[in-house]
DNA sequence: AGCACGCCGACT
DNA sequence: GTCGGCGTGCTC
């Protein structure tokens, strides 16, 4: 798909979500070169737009002046690497996504803009004299950013410190950089090339065998399924493995989720990897991922590290792709374009013909069913590295026990023993809040959320009513909104009413609750875990958050205070993403020479699948999981697509959605089923109504066939302006 | 998605 | 008499 000599025709890539490419001839004095993967601005309607060329040709199927010309060529070269290309046009037609709107959301921010793509010159400091002799409490309190700043340089030493490591935390570092410059405390200094590759701990058997298996593939290619139970060292594996790829000067690209972006994952692999390594994540401002993303473009960055999007950075000498937690649901994209990162990486990793390692202690159910068909090799780490000692798991039966604050007393009293042997408890409960009802004593009045079919979740700290679905507040109603009592009662815990309870039953032990709302303020995420791993704060609570990947070397105990959400829900990924939650946070407990001990909380304890998650373990959750699916054929034994449609008028979506079934069923394939139109878990939501229709098929196929024919027949009903639709392709959540 | 055109209600 | 509501159409 390269530019002949003659082509006048350039195909682009619009953001709109109309599907398919726009013609246009090129710039009127233009004489450089075009090939696709160039931005070009083109007028677009009544405005210019910023858009990408993915191929040239001598004709047009439009008549010569319907065409008009292109305002400029952006880049001089391919901005686009043709894997990339190939591979955003494979997704748009893989997710039925239009192809203007996939470049959209691949593209950082400042290239979308039309943002000449330089890279700024790699920047490094290092201490002058005067900064080595100054004492860093001396700057105190008054200037933190400065400290810590000065002590990254100190740890670097002569190397310096990078703009790249600096970058990591997030933030506005330049001011406390410009500071320390202008007094004299730091210098600019020439960035290092590489860094010395530090002394590796030793592997075990499971551990080598794996990383020679992986060592293998990168000779070749292929997809490796790293099923690792927690503490069993997969990223020792991973760092193994990324720096043999690194010794063959090849680049590595991590996708790790959302939360497990931490600055002290990066920190690790900067402190054992040589190369250079940028990570890719949300601290970033627009000008540094531009900046990480052409590192990656151009070759000078040997590893990146990001979350989902990371998948689309082009790769100058692409070597490995690593998908860290691959089950994680971030790696799904839950608006607009809805793709998944994972599948995708395996999709481009087999057409860079590169090796792909999908790691996880938890993995997929569509994971494990192609490692069983032989589509992934399965390697398997089954013992705790080190000394670390597997937990042991209990049930707690919740019927009829006395709860304080959602707390049994069994959980109290083996919270009270291990706090008296020195251990470190760990708490999750999935609810942040003070409480999720705020309830009328008098009437039966409940505060619920103007917008959505939800409760109001009490905030007592903030003294705020929340709706955790579309981010409405109010402040708290001293009546009832019914029949004016002031008799208005908190029911159900969250995780600030936990600490609460916890505090007045545990008095003077320091606690650490992490959620969203703790951790909202830049770096208390990581100064929380830092109280947290110092031993300083002796009982920790918080949601799911806290059950990724943070080694917690003290925790002893952990309990699991409502595990029976996902046992009866309406999404059959429900009991999935259960097993996968008690897996990993049991996973917390005794990671050191201390073993653990998990107590779960549960009103179903004879409930089959807990029973066996408990006795067997996930290997063989998943093994009746499967059946389950195999049984109900639902995926990995057949393929879903998901047209979901919203609207303000109550009506709208299930109109639209019943005439899209109708031509669904005239277009679909034989094998194609059809479900629904039927209303949304959540009917309302941010003041919208919304409904769904399924489609469901055995085999892929057919069902591809049929999302193309009603995409494009969607695409002219005049229903369908009434709605906001989408496809989404591989549901992983019914919402 | 944006943006314009166009045709009906309550305001200066 | 106009400002502005959102239905409809179009973007190479």
């Amino acid at each position: 798909m390269t530019a002949g000599r003659n082509a006048t025709i350039l195909q682009v890539a619009v953001p709109c979500p109309i599907p398919g490419t726009f013609d246009y001839r090129a710039p009127a004095d233009f004489t450089g070169t075009v090939a696709p993967g160039q931005r070009v601005q083109v007028p677009f309607g009544r405005r210019q737009v910023v858009g990408v060329l993915v191929g040239c040709s001598d004709t047009s199927a439009l008549p010569e002046n319907k065409l008009r010309r292109a305002t400029a060529i952006l880049d001089e070269s391919p901005l686009l690497s043709a894997d990339v290309l190939e591979l955003a046009r494979w997704a748009a037609d893989y997710y039925h996504h239009p192809i203007g709107e996939v470049f959209a959301t691949l593209l950082p921010t400042a290239l979308r803009q039309g943002k000449p793509a330089r890279r700024r010159p790699p920047e490094a400091w290092r201490l002058t004299e005067a900064g080595r002799a100054i004492s860093i409490a001396s700057l105190g309190r008054r200037a933190p950013r400065q400290a810590a700043l000065l002590e990254q340089a100190a740890d670097a030493a002569a190397e310096g410190v990078t703009a790249e490591t600096l970058r990591d935390t997030g933030g506005d570092w330049r001011t406390a950089l410009n500071a320390l410059v202008e007094k004299g405390l730091l210098e600019a200094c020439p960035p290092p090339r590489t860094r010395p590759t530090p002394e590796r701990p030793s592997l075990n058997e499971e551990q080598q065998a794996a990383c020679d298996a992986l060592m293998d593939m990168v000779e070749s290619h292929g997809v490796a399924l790293l099923d690792g139970v927690t503490g069993s060292g997969k990223t020792e594996v991973y760092l193994r493995v990324i720096a043999d790829v690194l010794q063959r000067d090849r680049q590595v690209l991590v996708l790790v989720p959302e939360i497990g972006l931490t600055p002290q994952l990066v920190r690790r692999f900067r402190q054992r990897l040589p190369g250079r390594l940028v990570s890719l994540h949300s601290g970033l401002s627009d000008g540094e991922r531009l900046d990480a993303w052409l590192a990656a473009a151009t070759g000078e960055a040997d590893v990146i590290v990001g979350t989902r999007s990371a998948l689309f950075t082009p790769l100058a000498r692409p070597g490995l792709l690593v998908i860290d937690e691959e089950h994680d649901l971030s790696f799904k994209q839950q608006d607009g374009f809805r793709y998944h990162a994972r599948d995708l990486a395996v999709v481009r990793a087999r057409r860079l013909g590169v090796p792909v390692v999908l790691g996880s202690a938890t993995p997929a159910m569509e994971s494990l069913h192609n490692a069983e068909r032989g589509r992934y090799q399965h390697l398997r780490l089954t013992r705790r590295a080190g000394v670390a000692q597997p937990p042991t798991v209990h049930l707690l039966d919740l019927r009829g026990q006395r709860l304080t604050a959602g707390l049994s007393e069994p959980l109290i009293a083996r919270m009270r023993k291990n706090l008296e042997e020195g251990g470190q408890s760990l708490l999750f409960l999935n609810r942040r809040g003070y409480a999720p009802v705020l309830l009328c004593h008098d009437c039966g009045w409940v505060a619920e959320c103007p917008r959505c079919d939800a409760r109001l979740t009490w905030h007592q700290a903030a003294n705020r009513l929340r709706c955790h679905h579309c981010g409405h507040e109010t402040m708290v109603h001293r009546q009832c909104g019914d029949c004016g009592s002031i008799d208005l009662r908190p029911i159900g815990q969250g995780t600030e009413q936990l600490e609460q309870t916890l505090e007045s039953l545990f008095p003077d032990v320091p606690i650490a609750r992490i959620d969203r709302d703790s951790t909202r303020r830049k770096g208390a995420m990581e100064h929380l875990l830092a109280r947290a791993r110092s031993g300083e704060a002796r009982i920790l609570l918080g949601t799911q958050m806290l059950a990724k990947g943070h080694h917690l070397p003290d925790v002893s105990l952990v309990g699991l205070l409502d595990c029976d959400q996902g046992l009866f829900g309406t999404d059959f990924h429900g009991s999935e993403r259960m097993a996968q939650l008690i897996t990993q946070v049991s996973g917390r407990a005794g990671r050191a020479q201390r073993p653990g001990e998990v107590l779960l909380q549960t009103h179903h304890p004879e409930h089959p699948l807990l029973q066996l998650l408990l006795r067997d373990g996930y290997p063989a959750f998943a093994r009746a999981c499967m059946e389950e699916r195999a049984a109900a054929l639902l995926p990995p034994f057949s393929h879903l697509a998901l047209l979901r449609a919203e609207a303000v008028q109550p009506e709208a979506p299930r109109q639209f959605l019943q005439a899209a079934r109708e031509l669904a069923a005239s277009v679909a394939a034989r094998e194609v089923g059809i479900m629904g139109p039927v209303p949304a878990p959540m009917e309302r939501r941010a003041g919208r109504y919304r409904a769904q229709l399924l489609l469901q098929c055995r085999t892929r196929k057919p069902l591809h066939i049929t999302l193309s024919r009603l995409g494009e027949a969607l695409q002219t009903l005049s229903a369908a302006r009434r709605v906001r639709w989408s496809l989404d392709v591989d549901p992983q959540e019914m919402i």
